[in-house]
DNA sequence: CTGATTCGGATTTTT
DNA sequence: TCCGAATCAG
């Protein structure tokens, strides 16, 4: 009979029924020796080597249910740390299945969601509001362009986002205000500038009780170095701490899981003990209780946040930092051909600097990857279109299939010809519905609400809608507040005794009603109990301060017709707050408010959507799918022009490609175009040079590089195909492996450079154009025109109203689908 | 204070 | 190309 500590039971512990026979762990069946090490081993310090597709979340999960199922813990002893709030959902339910019942208490979360449930649970201690704001980088943005102006620091070179992106490297590296002032150079003007718009960057978050992304985990950091027993309280309850994607961690996030994994000595086991917490069964030998043991799980070559501050050291010296750490690589691949694996593990290997690993499956080589270069951007995107709908009518689902790309900009000759080619579609991530103004006004009223210190929200929703309250008032009332030391919030009560004329006097004093009311209906009835029972719900509150504060109203009533649209996103809003009403009763708005704080991109997918998705190469980490295609594989696209002067730029944007690549399960597309508008301007593109690196005969060229530059009637040729007879051996170096595309003259290849228009023999295949057809009715046999593709015969009309589709055989462009109200078509 | 207009500048990736 | 800031007329 084992007898363990349970943290959620009141009195501390709990019998453990007697574990099942510990020779038969059900949760290794079917895997591996390395995947079986990886679920079994115990000890103090576990590094998972996890190549693309090696099976870690199921090691993960597997490795979280045996802890459980044999009693060596609790659940609520476990805190498992993932990178999406949408990778913690799929593996806690993962772990529900393999355990078949419910997870009382395990805590798998991001980091930033658990920081947050730390720090609002110990808020008090660190001088800070529970409901404290959580800011965005577009907060922190307008914060820092005020300050910036205050200063006049604008005329030195500062600007918002170079502030933003400084700040942030500083806190990632727990370097706050005071430590930075003591080691800046005093002298150089620009640093003492900087560092008065940090402190007073500092000081207004203080003020509101906001935190930004960054101060999440730094000041989680903080409270446990500063408080030495509230620290022991997470030690004594953490026992088992799993870190996934751990080469993407930054060194904030590393101290955090040093400080959450230090064992409690003996002063704090007695302060423990002195509150009436059992440390029983807990202390080893020297009365003391061992801390905890840490399962990190990564990958060196998928570390693609460098920028965000992640540090590839990390992982890379966790043998170093954690004496007698067991190291498990998993090397077997399950998830793609090896056709992918294979390039996947030559791009790769130019990586120098990084431990030999070698990707493979027993599942055979699969099919080519397909190559594409068009001679657009739209060009490109209509070869995508075209190949998902031959997958498609072949069978596969489009959910199943993904579009990637470097920047976000590139979504859109993406969807121009997408929509044109009824290509069901949804973009993850890129403007976000959170982002959205009016949607940022609705949810600034909200915030006001809950933290009423926060100035941000206030001075956002204090003229909007409009209400005749200028700048010069908004002015008035910071000066006012400043003076006599008041809050934003309690200048605007006290507003009659500013001398401002009467209708602004009543604008301001009638918001401020208006918010404090909304604040009443939040108090629970019985406060200190600790349960929500009795507050209005956030819908409610939501609902209260449209209809009072006239946001809804103001929109609908406006001539601009794209207000019209935003009235219908706010009133999204309202019913996504009913959703989440219903779906976690007894939450209070601030919880609402740190959900939505915390979404992050990949947590928008939705498994059930018939739906190709398109995303950033950032945002596809830790997906996969049947079939991806990666466009835009192109010399200052991908390596991105910018990351050129970033130390260790170009082999980032290399494991930024081998990321994009391991998505992939059965097909993999590579395109790219040869020529890309930029600021309207047409530029040049060279294909990117870490095509070179896959191997030939791996890819098949649709339309190679060397087609769509060589003048008059070259063969198609491979951009990777050896050089002919007489040309002289077969070197490796990147001009003999481009066959005719070599002579791209003069052009620099490392860059995207502009040209004064696209040659003759370039000219746009195909346009993004768009056309308004009304109500053009077509029917099988007519024979039509399209402005790309020529004439051609319709075949059959699918779909209904504006969603007709037009299945059309062209005379030379072959089988397209086309949504009739906007392809650029006449019938003839 | 509001709304229209013009002009200049910007684009990497994100919790 | 598009977005935001600056400018000016009501």
């Amino acid at each position: 009979m084992t007898i363990i500590l349970d943290p959620d039971e009141p009195a501390g512990w709990r019998e453990a029924p007697s574990a099942p026979a510990a020779d038969d762990n059900p949760f290794v069946q079917g895997l591996n020796p390395e995947q079986r090490e990886a679920v079994e081993y115990r000890g103090p310090a576990l590094l998972i080597v996890a190549g693309a597709g090696s099976g870690k979340t199921r090691v993960l999960t597997h490795r979280i249910a045996g802890l459980i199922a044999s009693r060596e813990a609790w659940p609520s002893q476990i805190l498992a740390i993932t990178f999406t709030n949408k990778a913690a959902a799929e593996m806690r339910e993962r772990v529900g299945a393999l355990l078949g019942e419910a997870d009382d208490g395990m805590w798998i979360s991001t980091f930033h969601s658990a920081c947050v449930r730390i720090l609002r649970r110990e808020a008090e201690a660190i001088g800070l509001s529970q409901t404290f704001t959580i800011y965005d980088s577009a907060d922190q943005r307008t914060i820092l362009k005020r300050i910036i102006k205050e200063l006049d620091a604008d005329t030195m070179g500062f600007t918002p986002a170079g502030a933003a992106s400084k700040i942030s490297k500083l806190k990632n590296e727990l370097a706050d205000v005071e430590t930075y002032a003591r080691n800046a150079n005093l002298n150089d003007p620009h640093e003492v500038t900087f560092l008065s718009i940090f402190r007073e960057y500092s000081r207004r978050l203080r003020d509101a009780s906001a935190l930004d992304f960054d101060d999440l985990i730094a000041e989680t950091v903080y409270l446990f170095r500063a408080f030495p027993k509230t620290a022991a309280l997470y030690r004594r309850r953490f026992r088992h701490l799993l870190v996934d994607e751990y080469q993407d961690t930054n060194h904030a996030q590393y101290s955090l899981i040093h400080e959450l994994t230090r064992p409690v000595e003996p002063e704090e086991v007695h302060e423990l003990e002195a509150q009436g917490l059992h440390v029983r069964g807990l202390l080893d030998a020297n009365h003391e209780i061992p801390g905890a043991s840490l399962t990190v799980v990564g990958d060196s070559d998928q570390s693609i946040y460098a920028f965000r501050g992640a540090d590839i050291r990390n992982i890379s010296e966790f043998e170093r930092d954690f004496p007698g750490a067991r190291v498990v690589l998993l090397e077997q691949n399950y998830r793609s051909t090896q056709n992918i694996l294979s390039a996947a593990n030559a791009v790769i290997a130019n990586n120098f600097d990084r431990k030999d690993k070698n990707l493979w499956t027993a599942d055979g080589a699969g099919e080519q990857i397909v190559g594409y270069t068009g001679y657009t951007a739209h060009d490109e995107a209509q070869f995508v279109a075209d190949e998902i709908d031959a997958l498609h009518r072949a069978g596969m689902a489009y959910r199943e299939m993904a579009v990637f790309y470097r920047t976000n900009a590139q979504t859109r000759a993406l969807e121009e010809i997408f929509v044109r080619s009824a290509v069901p579609y949804r973009v993850i991530g890129g403007t976000k519905f959170y982002e959205r103004a009016e949607i940022k006004d609705a949810m600034a009223y909200l915030i006001a609400v809950a933290n009423p210190l926060d100035e941000l929200a206030l001075r956002r929703i204090l003229n909007t809608p409009k209400r005749g309250i200028g700048p010069a008032t908004e002015t008035a009332l910071a000066k006012f507040a400043d003076e006599n030391d008041l809050s934003f919030r309690e200048a605007m009560r006290a507003a009659a005794g500013l001398g401002l004329g009467p209708k602004v006097t009543g604008a301001i004093l009638g918001l401020v009603g208006i918010l404090d009311q909304a604040a009443l209906m939040m108090v629970p009835t019985d406060p200190a109990s600790g349960s929500n029972a009795g507050a209005a719900k956030v819908s409610e509150v939501l609902a209260f301060l449209l209809a009072e504060g006239g946001l809804v109203t103001a929109l609908r009533g406006s001539r601009d017709p794209q207000d019209e649209t935003r009235a219908e996103n706010v009133e999204e809003l309202l019913a996504q707050t009913k959703a989440f009403d219903t779906e976690n009763p007894g939450s209070t708005l601030v919880d609402y408010l740190t959900q939505v704080s915390l979404v992050a991109a990949a947590d928008e997918l939705d498994d059930a959507s018939g739906t190709v998705s398109l995303m950033t190469l950032h945002t596809a980490k830790g997906l996969e799918f049947e079939a991806v295609f990666l466009t835009g594989i192109e010399e200052g696209l991908l390596p991105h022009q910018m990351s050129a002067t970033e130390p260790g730029g170009p082999a980032e944007e290399r494991r930024l490609f081998y990321v994009g690549i391991t998505r992939a399960r059965k097909r993999l597309y590579l395109s790219l175009a040869m020529s890309r508008a930029q600021f309207g301007e047409v530029a040049v593109a060279m294909p990117s040079r870490y095509l070179q690196e896959i191997p030939e005969g791996l890819i098949d060229w649709k339309q190679s590089p060397g087609d769509a530059t060589s003048r008059g009637g070259t063969q198609p040729r491979a951009l990777n195909a050896r050089r002919g007879p007489g040309s002289g051996g077969y070197g490796r170096s990147a001009d003999d492996r481009f066959g005719s595309a070599r002579r791209l003259e003069s052009l620099d290849r490392f860059s995207v450079t502009k040209s004064e228009a696209p040659r003759a023999e370039w000219a746009n295949k195909v346009t993004g154009t768009v056309r308004d057809n009304g109500d053009l009715t077509l029917e099988a046999g007519d024979r039509i025109r399209h402005t790309d593709f020529g004439d051609g015969t319709v075949q059959q009309v699918t779909g209904e109203g504006t969603k007709r589709i037009a299945h059309v055989a062209f005379d030379a462009a072959g089988a397209k689908k086309l949504l009739i109200k906007i392809a650029p078509i006449e019938k003839l």
